[in-house]
DNA sequence: AATATAATATGATAATTATCATAACTGGAA
DNA sequence: TTCCAGTTATGATAATTATCATATTATATT
């Protein structure tokens, strides 16, 4: 019985299309870390030399400006790879990667990879796609900067986060964000985020449970983000 | 003597790594196309079932907002290659794809890419690579997006604009793009757009010769951007 | 060449958002 | 508990950018 066979990230990710053989090869080059809340996996200019399952927990994909202000670029959840961009391209990692939430990652060594890219086309194909599906996610973010205002942004990046990481029993959001994290996601300063979320609170679009968030009218928060 | 063999897209896209019998193979399946200034090789939403190798010209990707702004999400030009994100992810255009010079195309067929993604393991890497390439480029334009200044980001795209597309015998930009066009690059109103190139041009970073653009102080322009 | 149409330019103003200052609250460490 | 550091909150103001109005210039069409 080898660990990575049921493992969510082999269920999840590109990884599913491994068959037995493979995901034995997997089990036996992998190594496992715990990754503290506000620890970094990687450090942007790094070099990987592989990829990072996430079994557990939360992290974000982000880049420190000049000014010192840390623009967040994704969130990333149990059961997706990380790093995957760098180790193709061969290049330092172009982000950072830090946990948002205690995480516990596998590291998959780049040889292990390019051998399943090489010989199992249905892996490529996942791989490229999830690539894809970056691609596109990063391309609409990058139209909404410019085509929304902080307001509009903010709604979304709610429901986002509504819908990829679900609620606690008490209806709050379930990733728990600063409100710094929260500006760092929709690119804007920390006092324009908490003011916003005042406003939203004021409004009764959202609830403000200390420094947890409760979405109380989804539909208003879709017409304001649209 | 066959036709793709020779061609630029060939030489500089995914494509180099075809084999002799593959380009054959290509050069029987593709159509080509002629597409005038302004207009579409295809529309956001539209499905191509297959990509689109550019021989001559220059084009767009863009996507219409709301209000009627075209947000620009990349030029493209001779040499590279179109729509592989939405064949790969098997989904309609993300986004509208239109000459911004005269454009030849050729267009091949989803059928014959797939089939060399399968059976070429350096074509299917250097497709993975192009698209983790536009990856990283969108990452770092969303990060730009937030944390610089329009001023800032007009520079760094003169600066790209120059370096990409090069220069004509009178030192203007080869890429002739419309103000417009130029504002939906770097995400914002025409009008400002206008103005601030009105400034670089009394601050001698710039010269307007009539519609055209001349950089005049690359070192100035670095500077500003950076 | 004359006219229409579109692109570029510039001014005036409003809206949005950032920045700086400071206060209130929160969770943990001694 | 009490204090401390960090986070959240809010006010005042400044900076940036968009919008609307209106010239001016270029380009195309007849």
């Amino acid at each position: 019985m080898n660990k990575c066979d049921q493992c969510i990230v082999r269920q999840l990710s590109s990884l599913k299309a491994l068959n037995k053989d493979e995901v034995v090869k997997l089990a036996n080059s992998k190594t496992t870390y715990k990754i503290k809340k506000g620890d970094a996996i990687f450090e942007e200019g790094e070099v990987t030399n592989g990829v990072f399952c996430i079994k557990d927990g939360v992290g974000k994909l982000s880049k420190l400006s000049a000014n010192g202000k840390d623009q967040i670029v994704k969130l990333v959840q149990a059961g997706e790879l990380l790093g995957q961009r760098s180790m193709i391209s061969n290049e330092p990692a172009n982000l950072s990667a830090k946990a948002v939430a205690d995480m516990e990652v596998c590291f998959i060594p780049k040889s292990e990879i390019l051998h399943f890219f090489n010989n199992n086309n249905q892996f490529s194909m996942n791989l490229m796609q999830s690539v894809c599906e970056d691609l596109k996610e990063s391309e609409n973010d990058k139209i909404a900067l410019v085509q929304k205002t902080v307001k509009q942004r903010l709604a979304e990046t709610l429901l986002h986060l509504h819908d990829t990481f679900g609620e606690n029993e008490d209806k709050t959001l379930k990733v728990q964000l600063t409100r710094e994290e929260l500006a760092g996601i929709i690119g804007t300063a920390t006092e324009s985020c908490i003011r916003l979320l005042s406003d939203f609170n004021k409004l009764d679009l959202i609830e403000l449970v200390g420094k947890k968030i409760m979405l109380k009218n989804i539909k208003a928060l879709k017409k304001m983000a649209e």
